[in-house]
DNA sequence: AGTTAGCAATCAAATACAAAGAGTGCTAAA
DNA sequence: TTTAGCACTCTTTGTATTTGATTGCTAACT
């Protein structure tokens, strides 16, 4: 267990890091951080600090940078709480009370909000269908030859999807195929909705086959499809000193560029709402260099998706965690009424 | 105007660049292209080839670099024909029978072989709406207080969006709406579609307000959104050394990110389907570094958008028009009973 | 007149070396 | 327990030197 001057010393080092992006000496903290000790005496602090991990050092004659273990402690007991200006409140404020339709635009209005104000990439992915059950599915011919299928959920949540034929399809058609595929799917879960499709398939041969093999080809492609996948400031990120470093470019590049990378960075595990991944914490080797904040985006028990921001592991935690309580407080209160 | 060994040593040298991303010397040529004459012949017909501003010299003891203007006489005049391998040509064929419903679809299947055969970034945008003719208007009821408006054009292009309301809407209503909107708006171009609008919100006061306000401001909305832009393999970039400079990969990203851009990009004037431009010739600044080749991509009449190819000015003009100039023709064939 | 061998001149890139400067770790004293 | 003091370490910066590739020019050759 850390003593408590230690703790200090520690989150000077950390704070003064996420600031200046320099191995942080110690003279710079006994100038800047109002430790009423010498330098010397920090310099001991320090030494212990790094014997037990919590500090690294890039060179012998270089000042001290925090390691894995340092942020992990700093993010636990050491956060600054609410570092959130009157300002940015008000741009929040300002911009969650735009008016959307569908989820997926709140989803992307929030990672857009979070990217603005914390100047970090954010990546977001719309609420998972795969536990939602369908409501009701819904038929609407376009032409004679184009079919729309649109599927409700038990949350709210819409999907749809076009299918083309080769042969004319009838209004008697279209009738019949909405009472036949709500007979069978409603109050089905999306993903395991394989099942009845096929048995569905098996009992209906009757029906052509031209018509109905490729409805459920289509609906079972749109209800597995990938989740979209929204990007917001990935040039924001070039901004920061770390990636003067072409590796770290290059990889935080390739990071963005790999869809299924970040769809399983964004639904792993879930303690809590929000979590903290930093560098080697995190699963994938890539990532060792970053930072990732995921944020379980949600009005009352409704999920609204997940958002990640993407940073150096000198993020600014405190700032991007407080935005983030923040808007989930704001949300929920802007809604308490529904 | 350059004589026949001139377009030759100019043609040796830009191939030779845009393989190695070295200056080319005079030495190299000759030994690696057949030009059955000593170096220091090929050396005055590069400094001459230099006097007229075909080639760049980076500075006195290294080789040639080919300017803008040389590019330029090489994609007008000297680009090989057909540059396209056999097993490149079975893999487009797969790609592009892969079955589609809606026409972004198409694109980004297109865009996405682009990018695979060629290793360069593809970006795209499904075909301009603005032009086209409302064919049809359909509401559909999700919920009793969900309303989906879908719209379809005479070129077969589908919208749709989501309305949601605070007051439920009945059966009826719907049906008044089906008919009203087709009334007004049926055959009205997508860009000419404010005044009709604005006309109907004014004549059918009657009908209650706080349904076909919301409706129509969504409708005009979705009408004028922006077109989705699609990337593919941005990090394939990163692997040509002219992205080791971190000016050049900084400013690729910052195009990337901005979608204004890249629209504009895509949108701006096409004297033919295939357009080249190199470099500087490019209109905005941020683009001098890069090339970009875009292809209007259509069956026929029928816009399937447009897609986009940014890559260095070392660009592989050759491979990249002749793969544009294959899928083009492909798509033709494979489509010509429709 | 066109071509080429030969060679000095040029310049970036690599190598080597020498300070300079920032910061630490340790010792001994307060 | 704290701290002043100082030797030690290691990066950074600057400068000079060498190396090597390539050109441009001249004079000879076909």
């Amino acid at each position: 267990m850390l003593d408590d001057r230690k703790k200090k010393v520690l989150q000077a080092i950390i704070e003064e890091y996420i600031n200046t992006a320099e191995p942080v000496s110690s003279g710079s903290l006994v100038n800047n951080y109002g430790l009423n000790f010498s330098s010397a005496t920090i310099r001991n602090e320090m030494a212990d600090l790094e014997k037990s991990g919590y500090l690294d050092k890039p060179h012998t004659s270089a000042g001290r940078v925090p390691s894995a273990k340092g942020y992990r402690l700093y993010v636990d007991e050491l956060l600054r709480d609410n570092d959130i200006s009157l300002e940015e409140i008000k741009y929040i404020s300002e911009k969650l009370e735009t008016k959307v339709n569908e989820i997926e635009d709140l989803t992307k209005i929030t990672a857009n909000t979070i990217s603005e104000i914390t100047h970090y990439t954010t990546v977001s992915i719309g609420p998972k269908t795969n536990k939602q059950l369908i409501e009701e599915i819904k038929f609407i011919l376009l032409g004679s030859r184009m079919l729309m299928a649109v599927i409700l959920t038990d949350t709210g949540l819409v999907k749809e999807t076009i299918i083309k034929f080769d042969e004319d399809i009838t209004d008697r058609q279209v009738e019949t195929l909405n009472y036949m595929f709500n007979n069978k799917l409603k109050g089905q879960p999306f993903d395991k909705i394989d099942r009845p499709l096929e048995e569905f398939l098996f009992d209906e041969m009757t029906y052509s086959v031209n018509v109905i093999k490729p409805i459920i080809e289509q609906i079972k492609k749109v209800l597995q499809e990938d989740e979209k996948i929204y990007l917001e400031g990935a040039n924001k990120a070039f901004d920061l000193p770390e990636f003067n470093s072409l590796e770290v470019a290059k990889n935080f590049i390739n990071v963005l560029d790999t869809k299924e990378l970040i769809a399983d960075m964004l639904n792993s595990g879930f303690a809590q709402d929000i979590n903290v991944y930093i560098g080697e914490e995190n699963e994938n080797d890539k990532l060792k260099d970053f930072s990732i904040v995921t944020f379980k985006h949600k009005i009352g028990d409704k999920d609204l998706g997940t958002i990640g921001i993407i940073g150096p592991k000198r993020m600014d935690y405190s700032k991007v965690i407080s935005v983030m309580k923040y808007i989930s407080k704001k949300l929920n209160d802007n809604n308490q009424n529904n």
